[in-house]
Parts: C-alpha cells; structure tokens; sequence
DNA sequence: ACAAGATCTTGACAGAGTCCAGAATCAGCG
DNA sequence: CGCTGATTCTGGACTCTGTCAAGATCTTGT
C-alpha cells in the first residue's frame, strides 16, 4: 500500500464512478504530483484485487468506483454521461442464467440502462 | 445506396460482431478500395436506420450485427473477445424497470455475459 | 447538360490507454 | 549501518480507435 495507492482509493471513495483522468487529478491534489502511469498501475491492482470495480460504458472512458460484491449496475445517461448506480430488481443475480450458454463458463452478467437523466431532457 | 455501403452491409451480414477495422479489409476485397473514413460513414448511416447494431465491449474495438429488433444479448468471452448472441431469457424486455429509476428516461437496457469460451477454458 | 447536394478520399488530429527504460524507494539480510 | 534485489514511480514515446476538415467526385432532378 503505498501513499500513491491510497490517494487513488480515495478519490475513487470520494465521488463514486470517476474517471480515470478526474482520479488523477484528485490524487495530485492530495500528493502533490503523480505520473499518469503510476494512477493506471494502482487502478490495475486495486481491479485486480477487487477493492474497486472498473466499468466502461460505450462511448466514454472507463469509470471507477468502490462498491462492489453486491451485484447491483448502472443507469447512464446517453447525453452528459452521468452514471447512477441501480439495484438489481430480480433478486442477487439477474439474468445470470441465460437460455443458451453456447458452452461459456459466465462470471458475470453485467446490466446497463440507457436513457436521459432529468437534467439532459 | 452506394456500393461502399453495400459492401459494408454485406461484411457485417456475412460475419455478425465484425469490428470496423474487418469490415473495411471485408469491404476491400469487394471493392478494391474504401477508404476508413467511407467505412466509418457508411457505418453511422446504417446504424442510424436501424439496419446495423453497434455495440462495444469493454476492453475490444465497436462491433456490428445485422440482427437488430429482436432485443437479444451478448455472451462475450474474457480471453478471445468473442461474442456470442443469447436470447432473452425473460421475456422481451427484461428487466427494462429497474427498480429505481432516478428519474431518468429510459429506453434501453442492455445485458452483457461474461465469461470464457470453449475454447480459452 | 448542369447546378445542387450528397458521398468519398486523403491526411491530420484527438483521446484513452499501454509499453519501455531508467531512477527512486523499500524490505530484508549480513 | 550498508548492500542487494525487488517493487514502484517517472517521463516520454507509441498504438489503437475513432473523428474532423477540405477538397474531389459522383448522383439526380430539371
């Protein structure tokens, strides 16, 4: 855990569904400065040991945020962007299950909605 | 009509989830030359009739299928990017109402499997 | 045939992310 | 305390998708 790391969590803590370029700039007002490089490394481990969940809707760059093992997804807003968490509405794990498998081992079945938030329309 | 479009609806049909960057080598053979510019305009036109389907994954270039309407889903494979079509499972609109909306509109929601294929397991 | 408008070509550009080599830092050990 | 090896950070170049812009070319109605 390094003060690097740290300071990427918390931006990521701080306003939920960040980007990577806003994280970066969160973190150097904490540190004071930090290579692009060293965001998308402490990104990288903190995906890879499930401590923030990385998504990437169509269309804009990847977000991040630290709620995670509970299964719930996304609400996107096709005009500014905007990300709003939703939770699941059929129980733990929606849809997970679907008819035809074609023989895939799934892990995970991700839901997106798509539409206008109040303030676009 | 123009012959690059045709040669780009007929890539797609002929090979569902190709990426933009097959679509233009496809497009090529038929045509001798295309230019991206061509490809990517092309494909903005049929996706706006509603003759193609974009979608793009996390992590692999725009993909596009010529079967639309139907409201079906993905199976996308961790390792190889394939993708594979699903049924719904739930009826023709599932889980279209998530239980809290944020006052959004609404008007699509997507679902995506993850998982391995086959043949990366 | 011709003007108007749509479409295609070429080439430059932009955003997001990755790769790489070297410098800095840190943990463990003698 | 000083050395050694392993991570981690930095800075810069680079790739991959996709978009923009300007001019050339084709289509189409009259």
């Amino acid at each position: 855990m390094t003060a690097q790391r740290l300071a990427v969590l918390h931006a990521i803590a701080d306003s939920p569904h960040i980007a990577a370029d806003a994280i970066t700039e969160a973190a150097r007002a904490h540190l004071g400065t930090i290579s692009r490089q060293a965001v998308y490394d402490a990104l990288g481990v903190l995906v890879d040991k499930g401590i923030v969940r990385k998504i990437e809707p169509a269309g804009s760059p990847a977000r991040f945020e630290t709620r995670v093992g509970d299964n719930h997804h996304h609400l996107i807003c096709r005009s500014c962007s905007q990300v709003v968490d939703v939770d699941c509405a059929t129980g733990d794990t929606p849809c997970l299950t679907p008819d035809n498998d074609a023989d895939f081992v799934i892990d995970e079945a991700e839901v997106v909605y798509w539409g206008l938030c109040p303030a676009c329309r």
